[in-house]
DNA sequence: TTGAAAGCGCTAACAT
DNA sequence: ATGTTAGCGCTTTCAA
């Protein structure tokens, strides 16, 4: 079932099927339009779209490359661009780098060799060249989540150290002085650096010393999450407060702080990173920083769309995306208080 | 950069190149193919899977058609999919359908003009005409998670009455007596249809009557779950143990019983349909029905990539995934009593 | 207002 | 062992 087949059947030519089928009228007078629309819809008629790529150079497709499909901010960031594809009449395709630069490499070229229009990506920054080399190729791209240090090229970021700054200001406000930080080790990835900077600067623009620091890093590999962060805060026994920078290391924060006897918030008061379906189920509920996840993914198609259709260089652009505090019991006493009473 | 570059620049024609890129080499002698490997290096030639798949009428690319990215039990159907995907060389397109039959209509049409080699769906149930004409045209497709009733077609459940009963005959042998059930009112979702249907059968098979089930059947646009879920329980108050068809809805029922000023499990004991990221760091930990997602996406991808490869009609097959409870403590006061010991 | 024909980049049947 | 060529289904220039 082909063009030619409506062409035949309608008695005129492709030229004037393609038209039709495009919405160019301008060309065929009424009758002619309308005997074309029939035919089609009486054969069913669905153009081949690799045929119309082939010829056009261009598909309506976008890629997205992730890194961790489970974490649900992905599953959100991937709402927010899967919404904004179809909005935009793009289709997408998808794939999970699992934090590989091997498989990153990999996914690129394929999309590459599929002519897509353009990539979404949170990069695993570990293919500088390769991100080098979109770049230079004008390549449409947009980078999400984390910074590319000294790129010239389009990104949609959260405000991370403003991020912590929020969740250390409120934990100082209600009157925690020892206060923790946790993260993931990985060398490149700016996001948690720069949690743990904003953790840094709250803590040192608040009178605190470099003395008072209590950082925790975690292999991502570690076996039990659980213990070492029970062994950190055994060894700092007299923490009051722990802001974790990231939503499943603070699962295993919890279960570490229940197995120790202690109580959420009235021993150690918690703020995580990232809000959660769960969040607000937990006991107690807990506070968390919001990144606005569907806008990220919603504004990172956006940019990416206009840079495929407005090929003129245009200069890149960053958007920062500003976080929003929830604050429910886990960091706050007072909430605790009020809840008892209702 | 086309083959055409390659073959000019190795001194050879576009065949030799296309067959050395497609590892045929027999027809080239080892120095040849040397030479053009050389070639397609320097020249970082990538052929266009576009041109290859319009003469081929293949993509090698699937498509997935999902009815809600955020739930974590599609995250995990999506992580199997996409990696079988990648395993076996296909790339994939992902759309959410967002239980929107209009949607899910638009995008198996783009599907189908992408020319995409095959379909993975967890339908809405509300396509059947466009359903049956897939099958019809022997396309390629696999139904997932919900079952098509009278369709000749390939399929990848869960056993869903299995899934009830294991869960009510442990809340029996846990000597509950007053069981609910909680589910969302959809009558199109055979899966949430099931998981009542087996809870009926397990508490009759024990001896109960059809007066003494309690189902509550709760619409997915409702205001608030939990006051749904609330008056539920009032009006059933003694109702010792719920079995919670889906892992919202448990979420909403723990902060009605919590309200209700109610203890999990020594009051009312829950059972939740699918495992979770968070179900154990619950309080108390929950207990949980747990389909295999990963294996779901992981045997659909294969079943619908071997009905790609091997076209010479072969029936279509129905794999039904065993469920297996977890059990935690809110269904189990032993364990909770062993807990505490520790 | 309409159509003929070239060509997008690739593969494969058919020479040689 | 290698090359020539037709053609996949579409768009678009140019001619009528």
């Amino acid at each position: 079932m082909t063009i030619d087949d409506v062409a035949k059947k309608a008695g005129v030519s492709k030229t004037t099927v393609s038209r039709i089928l495009n919405g160019d009228y301008s060309h065929s007078k009424e009758e002619t339009k309308q005997r074309v629309i029939k035919t089609i819809k009486e054969l069913n008629y669905r153009p081949n779209a690799l045929a119309k790529g082939l010829k056009l150079m261009s598909t309506n497709i976008i890629g997205i490359v992730l890194s961790n499909l489970n974490n649900p901010f992905w599953s959100t960031v991937l709402e927010g661009v899967e919404d904004t594809c179809h909005k935009l009449g793009y289709s997408l395709m998808i794939c999970n780098s699992d934090e590989d630069p091997k498989k990153e490499k990999h996914y690129i070229e394929e999309f590459q060799m599929r002519q897509v229009d353009g990539i979404v990506i949170n990069p695993t920054v570990r293919n500088l060249q390769l991100y080098q080399q979109l770049v230079q190729a004008n390549y449409p791209l947009v980078v999400i989540n984390r910074r590319l240090k000294d790129f010239s090229i389009n990104q949609v970021i959260g405000d991370n150290v403003q991020g912590s700054k929020l969740a250390v200001n409120h934990l100082l406000d209600n009157g925690r002085k020892k206060i923790a930080v946790t993260v993931y080790k990985n060398p490149y990835v700016s996001t948690w650096k720069e949690r743990v900077e904003g953790y840094r600067e709250a803590m040192l623009i608040n009178g605190f010393s470099a003395y008072d620091l209590r950082i925790l890093e975690i292999d991502p590999l570690s076996k039990s999450i659980k213990q070492v962060t029970m062994d950190f805060l055994k060894r700092n026994h007299d923490t009051d407060a722990v802001y974790s920078t990231n939503n499943m290391i603070t699962l295993e924060l919890i279960d570490a702080i229940r197995q120790l006897n202690l109580k959420i918030p009235e021993d150690i008061a918690i703020v995580s990173y990232d809000e959660t379906p769960w969040a607000k189920y937990l006991e107690p509920p807990l506070t968390t920083v919001n990144q606005p996840g569907y806008e990220m993914g919603k504004i990172a198609t956006q940019i990416l769309v206009r840079s495929i259709t407005e090929k003129n260089a245009q200069r890149p652009e960053t958007v920062v995306l500003k976080p929003k505090l929830i604050i429910r019991e886990s960091s706050n006493l007072n909430r605790q208080g009020l809840d008892l009473r209702r």
